[in-house]
DNA sequence: CTGTTAGCGCTTTCAT
DNA sequence: ATGAAAGCGCTAACAG
């Protein structure tokens, strides 16, 4: 038997002296491709070997080297979560929901992000490919022509994720913007506000909240109630900007009854500003978000908002990836994640 | 000249038909060697054979496989950055920084989390360094011993961030937590306030809340004032744990003047849990926190707190590893990345 | 169930 | 400055 140590023969080329597969083999007194067996499909192993394999596996400290594997089957077990930015707490949310779900599945996250730009996001895609990965994961419908037609062609499993729409490269896990606007108008005219605004910042980028602002505008428009909107163009969506937008509107539209914001960071800071100014919520302005931020359950009063199943929704996408990854369904290739509207204080 | 399309050629085993270095070169008449130079050191080739490749590169439309070039380099270019959770804001600025230094510089960052479990980061660790990462990532200077050495023995880069301390792996970005719970402890004794608690959350498993507690405990113990604890075993960090820390407290420490929080969200829960109650800050009882997170500077009072620059923390910790990778210099392997106490309102 | 063989696509080594 | 040859460590393909 050649059972015991030094197992180290070769490395005619440079060679990390990392113990390989065949050390292991050597090791167990079988061929390479039965430990990459015992390994990756247990079940095509007898039992006798399995047991030495792993033995030696153990003894030898065998960690496996996946880029090897990776270029042999072509595929790295890695899936690349490419999102606009990091400093928003809803991609971070989703990223976590899929993280927690693919890491228990053995795949890992590949982080990108691309500031909300699609030529970035393009050449992201690109060098993301190189690497093998088993899906991915993006977020938004619209892409280059390039990014689509690549992914289309690509042959694995993509899904968009964010926002829903007819026209998916593969799968899409989102929730639907325009209803999702349309639902905080509704409650606002419901509740008998008749002077609303809009308010958000940076939507030129994200045009998701602009999908938003479209079903609250088509909501007023069939209530014959007037629309108005403001916006701050190069802000991003912070609670600062949510309580300079707040400081505008009263300035400047004095008769305003309801503040419908892009998001609960806008809408948090407004509310914020609104007790620092002792302004009542909601007897002399309303004010309405869109997410469902733990903090707005919080302040005082309570923010009204529609929430979505962030975290849940990553833990679909990646449910979804995972089944199609494992063929063991074609599975619905489009997911509703839903919305609610969670009425509390401030409306 | 073979310059034309039709560079596909042989694929006799599996293949995914993907454009590569040797289609490439073939197109440009020259050998795939070349092509490789080309790419990844240019100033080795020719201005003229340069000039063919790229042409060749473009109309080819080749995206190099890391995969391949990884297994030949044994290096991914990729790092793994490993936190403890991904629902913990403070960790996701820290990725936010590493993650956008790293990209511009053209690594991809591996997400990996272990809900504080140092037996899974230890298998983590064993399964990211399958990848042949460039270097690697990592929270907190404790670990497993066998996470330790391998990685000792590993040779690559490797930063341990969040802590500071004298007992590193290679290099170590983070702050001093003793320091940063005795900077807060002195600022309430200079208040003026004698009945102080310390209140946080899950601190057997955040170790490093625990140092900043062992940092204030010092303090108090320094100025012969009597120190209380108090703290929820099982809870996270959430705003919900503070408004109900800051309820307990008030109901079994009737007398405490001064609360100082294990961190940010939990001191900003309490806040708003003493607007609620109309309880009156700091005039009837003072509220420290630690991190900065920006929600501190909205809330009314203001929350004075210990600031921590977090995404500086994750760009500084980039950089080191960039500086490693290039080997620039063998720079410093160990960064205080520094914190300020932000007086506000609240105290 | 196990083994042999032949690459995956790139880069290192060593020549020229 | 360019190329030929030889693998990196693993798994797909095909036998037995």
């Amino acid at each position: 038997m050649n059972q015991n140590s030094g197992a180290r023969g070769r490395r005619r080329h440079r060679g990390t002296d990392r113990v390989t597969i065949q050390d292991v083999a050597s090791a167990a007194g079988v061929a390479a491709i039965t430990v990459s067996r015992a390994l990756n499909t247990p079940d095509r192993v007898s039992a006798k070997l399995r047991e030495r394999i792993d033995q030696a596996v153990a003894s030898l400290g065998y960690v496996p080297n996946l880029v090897a594997g990776g270029l042999a089957s072509a595929e790295m077990r890695m899936i690349p979560v490419v999102v606009p930015s990091l400093s928003i707490l809803t991609f971070i949310e989703v990223i976590h929901g899929i993280q927690q779900t693919l890491e228990e599945a053995g795949y890992q996250v590949l982080l990108g992000s691309t500031d909300f730009d699609l030529d970035r996001e393009a050449s992201l895609i690109d060098s993301l490919l190189g690497y093998s990965p088993s899906g991915v994961i993006l977020t938004g419908l619209r892409h280059h022509e390039r990014t689509a037609r690549r992914l289309n062609s690509w042959g694995r499993p993509v899904i968009e994720i964010m926002e829903l729409g007819d026209d998916c490269i593969d799968m899409n896990v989102g929730v639907d913007n325009y209803a999702v606007g349309a639902c905080m108008a509704k409650h606002l005219l419901a509740r008998g506000f008749q002077r609303i605004a809009y308010l958000g910042t940076g939507m030129d980028r994200d045009y998701r909240a602009m999908q938003r602002f479209e079903g609250h505008r088509r909501v007023l428009e069939e209530a014959k109630v007037e629309c108005d909107i403001l916006f701050r163009r190069d802000e991003p969506s912070s609670y600062a900007s949510g309580r300079r937008l707040f400081l505008e509107a009263l300035a400047t539209r004095p008769d305003l009854q309801a503040l419908h914001f892009a998001n609960d960071n806008l809408a948090a800071g407004a509310l914020m500003e609104a007790n620092r100014q002792g302004v009542r919520v909601p007897e002399e302005i309303a004010i309405g978000g869109y997410l469902g931020l733990s903090l707005g359950e919080h302040l005082t009063p309570q923010l009204t908002t529609v929430t979505v199943p962030r975290f849940e929704m990553g833990v679909q996408a990646a449910k979804l990836m995972l089944a199609r990854l494992e063929c063991r369904e074609q599975s619905a290739s489009r997911m509703d994640i839903g919305y609610e509207l969670t009425v509390r204080e401030s409306t």
